[in-house]
DNA sequence: ACCCAGGAAATTC
DNA sequence: GAATTTCATGGG
């Protein structure tokens, strides 16, 4: 990975599998917006960026080479060659193939462990319009404020000692008790999420349905957008629909070690393109 | 008014 | 145990 830092810039050269849009608005995070200019800004690990494509260079403003190294880099995983992993999940299915040229250059962010799983529970019957809503009120009621309008994601111990009661403003209806539930057992240890980085996939699973409100649905998706699960393979509404009607006899372990990452092309391919199941 | 949304708990059969 | 209903809220 080739890059420049000047003030507070950095440019990523050679980008060439990463689309902004297709990564950051297919429904694996949850703050981030698209600007007028086609730039996208968003908070993580306590910081405000806002990220830019400029040909194949990636630009990071408003951060500095520090940051970049510590966690950005890893966040938008660009030492890992998508290149060859599309290469060979686009050998899977020919539908595959065609969400992958359809809509190119989604990549895995690697979020962190606890907001993944509180923005994943928000997530459940919900659509994701709401989803970002209730999570940008959370932040705002709970996080600690960066600048004007900017807030962190609130930590588990804050959101631990609060009541569903607490959670009203959210408008987040049944959840709240469940965001509840999830941050006591997060902040007592009774679930340790670094913990399920190495544990054996089926075990971490079990580890996080432990939480009220966390079924195998939540707990694949925190595993892979919180923990780099990549061999999860949550099944939505969407996937479910798509498993039935395009990858018959296909279960997710067809779908190999790069699972999370085809998962994501598929359900991104199917949710912008609905008319995929109409009478096949 | 009705149906759906990146589901899971509660209830009923 | 498996199938169905309910849960809270908002957009289309």
């Amino acid at each position: 990975m080739e890059y420049i830092a000047f003030k507070n810039l950095i440019t990523i050269k050679n980008v060439d599998t990463l689309d902004l849009k297709n990564t950051l608005d297919c429904g694996q995070c949850f703050r981030w917006s698209e600007n007028e200019d086609k730039s996208f800004t968003g908070v993580a690990f306590g910081r405000q960026i806002t990220v830019r494509k400029n040909q194949n260079d990636l630009i990071l403003e408003n951060t500095n080479e520090n940051d970049f190294l510590s966690f950005w880099a890893e966040y938008f995983d660009l030492n890992t060659d998508y290149k060859k992993i599309t290469g060979e999940i686009a050998k899977i299915h020919p539908v595959l193939n065609d969400a992958i040229k359809k809509v190119s250059g989604i990549r895995i962010l690697k979020q962190e462990p606890f907001e993944a799983l509180i923005t994943f529970i928000i997530s459940q019957n919900n659509n994701i319009g709401r989803i970002k809503g209730i999570v940008s009120r959370l932040c705002e009621c709970f996080g600690d404020k960066i600048c004007d309008n900017v807030y962190t994601f609130p930590t588990a111990k804050k959101l631990s000692a609060l009541s569903p009661d607490d959670l009203q403003p959210l408008r987040a209806g049944f959840r709240a008790r469940y965001i509840i539930d999830a941050a006591q057992k997060v902040n007592n240890g009774e679930v340790d999420l670094e913990a399920l980085r190495t544990m054996e996939f089926e075990q971490a699973e079990k580890e996080l349905m432990k939480i009220i409100g966390v079924g195998k649905k939540v707990a694949d998706c925190t595993l892979l957008f919180g923990l780099y699960r990549i061999e999860a393979f949550p099944l939505d509404v969407w996937m479910k629909r798509a498993m039935e009607k395009i990858f018959t006899d296909m279960t997710p372990k067809d779908f190999g070690e790069y699972a999370g990452i085809a998962q994501q092309y598929i359900f991104h391919y199917s949710r912008t393109n609905p008319d995929l199941f109409k009478d096949i």
